[in-house]
RNA sequence: GCGCUCGUAGCUCAACGGAUAGAGCAUUUGACUACGGAUCAAAAGGUUGCAGGUUCGAAUCCUGCCGAGCGCACCA
């Protein structure tokens, strides 16, 4: 037999419910053409409960026909699973660290790393849904140079100077500048290196709280805001630094410190601590890894900018000198960046120009709800290009809607049901034979796919395919809603049928599924819209 | 120069090595005195950057070329 048999959902109608290639694959082993293979097959599959018919088609494939009873029997199996449908085991028992955004504390969150806020979270969401242990994380950087940039120009913006050479420049300098002063009068008659703290510490605190504010309406969620600052005031870089020396691959080489990092496919070795004796950004990366490691974490997970891709081969090579698998307990993703346009033309965004387009502007242009689906629903191997004029102009044409939409237009339907005191009836009641019209036999279709594509999603780590999932649904429902033949609740005073309970079970379902959906994306689903 | 990633409809993007490469936007034409028209029906739009190769089968895997983005510090 193969390794994998895969059965998939028939993309076109003719080719029956379920499809499978296992003939095609089975035929050269067996030495019988594909055809032959399949029939043998075929046969079998036929007598399987629930089956109504199984042809061979083209090449080979296996066409695989439910009758309408155990097709439809799914509404039950959906409405009674409630929130816990499209929720699996296939990753249980897998504790996972997912670290995303750690943008620098030095400015507001800028739209790249809006980007990883809203695919991140989801992504945490969805591992969770396949059963994962999994601790969200933002890394604060909050040592370094960089800070001291910050700190000296908050400093000069307070004082009315102009920013230092490679300082940081916008409205946002000024803004927390002046906070810092009307929370601490005195500070400016202070001597210069007095100041300085102030602001850095000040600023680093205002900074982080305001990044915290935003994500937290943004609706991504952190477990754990770790300071990078922690590990080194901890003793952690030296530690790691001796455990890494420990397993053999520490040297010294022209007063610096190194890591054979060659050893394990890096580029070039890389430098813990530098001959000045100051520890390097790299060594709190190795340490920052240990302390994930050491706090139970099996994998862990790093949405990294494709600015960042270079990291890739060093961050593994710790792995690998801690003594871990670089295959399995650390994972890499790369996400590529986002552009934006506005009257067609590419905004160049400049923190030096303070032009730079936040996280707070685009839940203000677009709301949450859209700005987290537009993110979320293409996959982050590419660049994506949003078009401001397009998302604020047609904000109504964003897809999101479409899904939002078809959530309530179910709700609409179960409040009209309710008022006119239909009811779907127990589950013994329930006739999943009735569902039998094409377009209801589609859209089971679709619904019975939700808990596959979750657990893909969690597999391959691409929240955009539920996205895409749930526009298939919801184009599947609004379809069967659309069609006269599917009118769920009874005309006028006509009696209630076996066929519109039958009916308020499908709608339900899906009702259940989009807003399960929905929810592995951080996005509402409104009962109106 | 070396390395990573990406080239799919006019635009923005999908497609676990499978059957006729799909959606939305934009364009054209239709559908509400019945569950919300933020919807639906239909038309048009493609040599999947180019050329080879592997395979029963390639947008997908391999090689080369062309183009784009990014990265190649005792910075963080």
């Amino acid at each position: 037999m193969p390794e994998h048999v895969t059965v998939e959902r028939s993309k076109n109608r003719d080719h029956g419910d379920y499809a499978t290639n296992v003939a095609l694959q089975l035929a050269k082993r067996a030495g019988k053409p594909p055809r032959e293979v399949a029939a043998v097959l075929a046969a079998r599959l036929t007598a399987v409960d629930g089956v109504a018919s199984v042809d061979v088609a083209g090449p080979g494939f296996l066409n695989v026909t439910l009758d309408a009873a155990s097709a439809g029997a799914l509404a039950r199996t959906i409405v009674e699973g409630g929130a816990a449908y499209g929720r699996g085991d296939s990753l249980q028992g897998l504790k996972i660290n997912l670290e995303f955004v750690s943008a620098n504390p030095t400015g507001p969150i800028h739209i790249g790393g809006v980007r990883w806020a809203a695919v991140g979270d989801s992504l945490g969401r969805i591992l969770r849904a396949a059963g994962a242990d999994v601790s969200t994380e933002y890394y604060i950087n909050d040592a370094g140079v960089q800070i001291d940039k910050f700190g000296a120009s908050l400093m000069a913006s307070a004082n009315g100077r102009p920013v230092p050479e490679d300082g940081y420049v916008g409205e946002y300098i000024n803004d927390i500048a002046a906070e810092i002063v009307a929370a601490e009068p005195d500070v400016l008659t202070k001597p210069e290196d007095e100041q300085k703290k102030v602001f850095t510490a000040v600023g680093l605190r205002l900074m982080v709280a305001e990044i915290q504010r935003s994500m937290e309406e943004f609706g991504a969620h952190f477990d754990v805001w770790f300071s990078e600052k922690s590990l080194h005031a901890s003793g952690a870089v030296e530690k790691a630094i001796e455990r890494l020396r420990a397993q053999g691959h520490v040297y010294d080489d022209g007063g610096a410190i190194w890591l054979r990092t060659t050893d394990f496919g890096d580029d070039k070795d890389r430098v813990l601590i530098k001959s000045d004796g100051e520890t390097t950004y790299f060594a709190s990366d190795a340490a920052y890894y240990l302390d994930k490691r050491d706090r139970g974490n099996e994998v862990c997970v790093y949405m990294l900018g494709a600015d960042h891709h270079g990291y890739v081969g060093r961050l593994k090579a710790i792995v690998a000198c801690a003594g871990d698998d670089p295959e399995h307990n650390i994972e890499v993703l790369i996400g590529q960046f986002v552009k934006m346009l506005r009257g067609g033309e590419e905004v160049r965004m400049s923190k030096r120009a303070g032009n730079i387009i936040t996280i707070d502007d685009v839940v203000e242009w677009i709301g949450v709800d859209a700005a987290r689906y537009s993110l979320a629903r293409s996959s982050t191997d590419s660049t994506l290009t949003l078009d401001i004029d397009l998302l604020t102009s047609a904000a109504r044409e964003n897809p999101v809607y479409y899904v939002q939409y078809a959530h309530a237009r179910t709700c609409s339907i179960m409040k009209n049901a309710a008022a006119a005191g239909v009811d779907k009836g127990s589950a013994d009641q329930f006739k999943p034979e009735l569902l039998s019209h094409e377009l209801e036999s589609i859209l089971l279709g679709v619904l019975g796919e939700f808990p596959q594509v979750v657990a893909k999603s969690a597999e391959w780590r691409e929240p955009h395919h539920v996205a895409r999932y749930l526009e298939q649904l919801a184009g599947a429902y609004h379809r069967f809603n659309d069609s006269n033949d599917n009118r769920v609740l009874p005309i006028g005073d006509a009696e209630t049928t076996d066929l519109n309970r039958a009916r308020l079970w499908l709608v339900e379902a899906t009702r259940t599924t989009i807003a399960n959906g929905l929810e592995l994306l951080g996005v509402s689903a409104p009962e109106r819209l």
